[in-house]
Formats: C-alpha cells, structure tokens, sequence
DNA sequence: GTTAGGG
DNA sequence: CCCTAAC
C-alpha cells in the first residue's frame, strides 16, 4: 500500500499541504453548491485523497513503517509489489469506475504475468503528480484561475509521465486506488495527428494477450490527446458507510447526479489546428446526424463479434481545450467506424473540447469485493453507475434491498466549442449536451455481475439481488432506449445483392433490409415464463434493445433475429440526439448499397424512356419492388452517374460501370435536358399566359368592382 | 408526396 | 445518402 508511510518520505511538506486540503474540504463542502464544477471536480479528488491518505496514514503508520523502507516509491516499482501479490487489480478497483478511474487499470492489469509490466514501468510519480496538484489547487481554489493552475500542474505531470514513456506518446492517469494508494494506469493515447502511433503504445508496451483485442479497446488512440485526467470526485464517501478494509478508500464517488468523471487536458498541436469556422446549429445538426451517430452501430457490432471487447475502455472523461479539427473528427469518426468502440452522443458547436467514453465489457464489472463498497459497473453501452449497497446480512422475503447509486456516467459527449469560447457558454454547452442525453432516450439497464437483468418482471429476490453476495456487483447502466429502428439487418456484399434485373425488382430475402430487423424492438421483453431463479441464466440475456446483435450467448429465445454478417453500417444506433430540440432524434442512416451494374442498366433504361425528372416513374417502372432504391436514390444515382461519365475513367471509383452505359447517360441526360428545357419552357409559357389571363381578368373584374 | 439540388 | 427548399 502506498500509505502516508511511505509517500510522505518522498515528499516533505506534503503531509501539511494534505492535511490543509482535507481541512479546506471540510471547510467548504457547505459551499460547495456554489463552487465551480470544474474546480469542484478537481479540488475534491485532491482533498478526497488527501483526507485518505491522511486516515491512511494515521492508521496503518506504524504498520506501514518497515513497508516503506521495503518499497521505495519513485522508480522502485512499489505499486507493483503489491498488484503482483494476491490481489488483482481488477477487483481493488472495481469502484473507481465511478471515477473513471478503472477501466485502465482493470484493462491492463489483469493477473497476467506479462502485464504487470505496466505497473513496473510507471513507479509513482504519478503520486507526485496528483499530490502536487492538490496542493496548488488548494492554494487557488480561491481564485479564478484555478483552471490555469490546474493545467500548469497537469503538463507537470504529464512531463513527469513522459519520463517513462520514452517515445511512446501517452499518459497515465493517475488514480488511487481503493486501497487508497496510487496506480498508475496506462492510457494509450496518440499524438498529433495521431494515426500512426497505435503500434507503439500501450499495447506494445506491455504485451496483452490478444493485441487486436487491445486496439480496439482503445479507440481513443484515435483522438490526440496527450493528457492527464484529474478524476473528478465530489465528495468522498463516508467511510462508515463502508466496511473499513482494505477497500475503504473510495475516491470518485459524488452526488446522484451525473459526473464527468474525467478531466483531460489536450495538448495543443498548432499543426492541425483549424481557427473556428462556420458554426452554428445546422452544422451541429449535421455533425450529429450525419457524421457522429455513426459511431453508436460500432457497438453491435463490436458486441457481435467479441463480447468482451469494452473491458479496458475508457470512461467519459473531459478533454480540455481541445482544438477543433476536421482532420481529427474525420480520423475519429473513422476510426469508430472501423474499430467499433462505442456509441458515442456527440455534441459540437466549435472548437475545442471534447470528452469521449469508452464503454467497458461487463466482464470487467464482474469482479467485486466482498465488502460492501462501491461497486462499478460499466454498461455495455458506456454507461455506468457505481453503486453501494447496504444491505442487510440476511435477507427475508420482507427485507428490503437498500442500495444506493452514487452516479450515473452519461454514456459520453463530444463537445467541440471555440478556445475563445467563455466558460459561461462551455457551461451552457456541457449542459445542453447532458440535457440532450437525459432529456429522452435514456433507460436503465440494471447489471447484475455486469450482466444485464432483462426480465423487468423478476423480484429482486428472484434475480439475486437480495443477496448479498450479488448486491455488491449489483449495477445500473444508462442506455440509449431501444425505441425503434433496430439495426437493419443486412449486408453490402455484393453476392447478397441483386445481380440482375429481374431480381432488381424483386425485394428477395436477400435483401432483408429494413423489414427484417424491426421486430423485437421492444425494450422490455415479455414477461418469461420462467422464474427460475439462477440469474446466471439470465444475465445473458440483453435488455436493451442494443444488445440484440450479439454473440452467441444470445442465440437464445431472443434470438428472433437470424443475423446475417452484418455491415457495420448496418448496424445504425440510435442516439439520443437532441440539441436544442427536445426531442431526441433517433436518426438511423440507411446503409450505403453501391448500384450494381444490373441497377445502373435499369435505372440508364428507364430514364431513356421517361427522362429526368420523373423520378417517381422511373422507381415504378424500373425499381418497384426494390423497396431500398426510393425515388430520390435514383435520382441521386443518376446524378452520379452523370458526374462518373463526365469524368475520367481513372478518376472513377468503385464498380466500374460499362463505358457503354455512361455513354448512354450522357446521351440520355442530354437528351432530357434539352428536353425538359423545352417542357420546362412550355409550361413557364403555360403558366405564364394562364397566370396572365388570371390576372387581366381579375384585374377587369377588379376594375369592375371598384 | 415529388422534384431538384446542395452537401 | 442525407437534407431542404420548393412545389
């Protein structure tokens, strides 16, 4: 344990600055309400941890004594000793989730031999970091520049880390464990532009045992975000409400409502930085409808294919200051879209801040401690709670299960807003996007050893929560409601689609689109008949609508839905989208379905017959039954098709079309065009004239009248 | 609901 | 493909 024992040798003085700040905790924690968020956030971290580390230390000093002589702090790989023994990080951490404190440590610290590397690798300075800060923060929570201090402090620390990165570009967050002493967690990270680093970063650094699983759990890579998180903790929780073992230092813990719980801080990088430009709600609108909601169907299909894909992930966490790049977004945007993270709400308006999660696999949830405390649980969908339970030893059909959820995470926000931007606004902006995501289309998924309880309809008693044994890994998840639209099932390989035109007009069962996956959309499943008890059976069950597709645990009763390799697009989410309307917008892009050949010949002939403009015909004559070609595709797809003729052949891109196709375009199109023009004339001329005579005789009859 | 056009 | 304006 990294107790006052042993940090306090490391670092004179510090003991004093720990006891001010946990007295100017006490002191201030009736104000609170008025304190900043963002100062609040870091300030109670700090005082939580010095007020632990205090208690710590007074009570465990003389035990501690020889251990500190044992295990020397800085570059001595202290943490490590410890983890390597007989308890697993993953379960001494399980409650800093509420922090957004675990999911880092729990993902590389699995009992694997060769990860323990990580806590070799980074000894604490990371203690140094964080105590640091407490004092600084301490000193100008006063004033208005408490923000300044903290970055100052932040980039301390983030130089102290580069010492043991060496090139690798990354951080580590900095967080106390539940034993109350220091981990260093690993953060992957990227920087600059960051595409190119993934390789050299956490995942090398510290051999997982699946790599690709590791990438991928770390979609954050993506983002160029060198920076320091600061866990942002309200309030500690009162130690008597928890049984005072080795688990009874819980920093991260805060009121019911939400936290953010990270504060990172984004390093500047002049090379992509784009001065604000055009903002405003249509462009957000469009961030969100068409780029960002993107990310959400990562989910399914990360969840199809590996289950276990979210253990490790990221918590949402802010990134300060984070300039607004197009280049980045488009970078992130496609790295979800390729590597499937997590759903994501994304709120821009310009510039500069942007916090993203990752959501966490419930494996990671599982582990608990026995001991009552705060238990994370990470949702599938990036959403968590932590949550303590109080409960009585023995449970009787009468008892009631006590529980209380310290905090919902908010499944994540993307804020981008101007560096010129006013705090005021960024408030104003953070609110919007918390009020967008709780605002509607957010549901509560109850987990029970990370997994998800389906069955609304089973008693407490009946799942196990009574218990309490299970109460400890009882959890609750925010999640997007499955209202609609579930995924639409289908696939963009080319095989599956029709390949000639008499299939062209048939909605064949190759084509599934968008009728098949509707069914089954109901966020509730009907009542089982079953009630068993053994949740275990139970907890592969899905309860949101989200975690329909998934793996084959799933196959079950639910398992309406026969799915099909599916398209990552496929696989739109629905978000909670809403800005400053309402109502939420659950947009769902249609998968892109490139026209095969076949269409190109369809859509080429039925426009020769009917000609532009009369797209309406040209669905009926040639694509009735091709209920995923609307009216307005053909259209599009004429248009492309038009601009794909008119360009070079080396220029154009994906199936190459019959050159004698396009030619036929071209003629068509000019063809109708002159066409129309002519019709277009007529009419005008029609319109005019009758238009005309309307008018003279109103006029006459105008006349008349007056 | 359609059509046209920008994105 | 999406979104909107204009029919």
């Amino acid at each position: 344990m990294v107790s006052m024992a042993s940090i306090c040798p490391q670092f004179p003085g510090l003991r004093d600055q720990l006891e001010y700040v946990s007295n100017f905790k006490r002191g201030l924690s009736l104000n609170k309400k008025k304190v900043e968020d963002s100062q609040l956030c870091a300030f109670d971290l700090l005082a939580s941890l010095a007020g632990k580390l205090l208690q710590e230390s007074e009570s465990s000093a003389s035990s501690n004594a020889s251990e500190a002589n044992d295990q020397p702090i800085i570059g001595g790989g202290g943490v490590k000793c410890e983890q390597a023994e007989d308890r697993p990080l993953k379960a001494e951490c399980l409650d800093h989730g509420s922090c957004g404190e675990s999911a880092f440590v729990t993902g590389f610290t699995s009992p694997n031999s060769d990860q323990k590397c990580l806590l070799n690798a980074f000894p604490h300075a990371e203690s140094y970091s964080i105590l640091e800060r407490s004092s600084m923060i301490s000193n100008s929570i006063s004033s208005e520049k408490v923000g300044a201090d903290l970055k100052t402090v932040i980039c301390k620390s983030k130089s102290v880390c580069e010492k043991f990165t060496g090139k690798v570009e990354g951080s580590f967050d900095s967080r106390v464990s539940c034993d109350g002493y220091v981990d260093n967690g690993f953060r992957r990270q990227q920087g600059g532009d960051g595409l190119d680093t993934g390789g050299l970063t956490a995942e090398n650094a510290c051999s997982l045992k699946d790599p690709m699983e590791m990438r991928m759990k770390f979609p954050a890579l993506i983002k160029p975000d060198n920076d320091v998180e600061l866990p942002s903790c309200r309030e500690p929780v009162p130690n008597a409400s928890i049984p005072r073992r080795r688990n009874d230092t819980k920093l991260g813990v805060r009121d019911d409502d939400l936290n953010f719980s990270r504060c990172k801080k984004l390093l500047t990088k002049p090379k992509a930085f784009r001065p604000p430009q055009r903002i405003g709600d249509r462009r957000i609108r469009k961030l969100l409808t068409s780029k960002y909601w993107k990310v959400a169907p990562k989910l399914k299909e990360c969840e199809l294919s590996k289950p276990a894909f979210f253990e490790g992930g990221m918590k949402p966490h802010y990134r300060k200051r984070k300039l607004c790049y197009s280049r980045e977004r488009y970078q992130h945007d496609t790295f979800y879209k390729r590597k499937c993270t997590d759903r994501s709400v994304v709120m821009t308006s310009d510039g500069g801040f942007s916090s993203e999660s990752v959501c966490n696999s419930p494996d990671m949830s599982l582990a608990g401690d026995k001991n009552g405390t705060a238990v994370m649980l990470h949702g599938a969908n990036g959403v968590s709670s932590s949550v303590i339970g109080h409960q009585s030893p023995f449970h009787s059909k009468d008892s009631h299960v006590k529980l209380s959820i310290k905090s919902f995470r908010i499944p994540e926000l993307f804020i981008e807003i101007p560096e010129t931007a006013t705090v005021g606004s960024l408030k104003r902006t953070v609110l919007e996007a918390v009020s967008a995501v709780l605002g509607s289309g957010l549901g509560v998924g109850v987990l029970l050893h990370g997994m998800k309880v389906r069955d609304d309809n089973r008693t407490l008693l009946q799942t196990g929560m009574a218990s309490k044994e299970n109460l400890d890994t009882l959890g609750f998840s925010l999640e997007p409601i499955p209202v609609q639209a579930p995924p639409p099932l289908c696939t963009e390989d080319p095989a599956l689609l029709p390949c000639d035109t008499s299939q062209l007009i048939s909605s064949s069962p190759t084509t599934p689109i968008i009728d098949s996956g509707i069914s089954d959309a109901l966020p509730d499943p009907p009542p089982s008949t079953n009630l068993d008890t053994n949740t275990e059976s139970n907890h592969e069950s899905v309860s949101s609508h989200s975690d329909m597709v998934t793996d084959d645990t799933l196959s079950d009763s639910r398992a309406l839905v026969a799915v099909p390799p599916i398209d990552v697009e496929a696989l739109a989410m629905v978000l909670p989208l809403n800005l400053k309307s309402k109502r939420s917008e659950l947009v769902q892009r249609r998968t892109r379905r490139p026209f095969s050949v076949s269409e190109v010949e369809a859509l080429v002939h039925a426009v020769e017959e009917v000609g532009t403009g009369r797209w309406r015909d040209v669905k009926l004559r040639s694509f009735e039954d091709a209920d995923h070609r609307t009216y307005v595709d053909l259209k599009d797809k004429w248009k492309t098709l038009v601009h794909t003729a008119r360009i070079a052949p080396q220029q154009r891109r994906g199936e190459p079309v019959p050159q004698e196709l396009l030619d036929r375009v071209l003629a068509a199109h000019a063809y109708w065009s002159q066409h129309q023009a002519k019709q277009h004339n007529k009419n005008q001329a029609a319109i005019l004239k009758i238009t005309v005579a309307h008018a003279v005789r109103n006029g006459v009859e105008d006349n008349h009248s007056i």
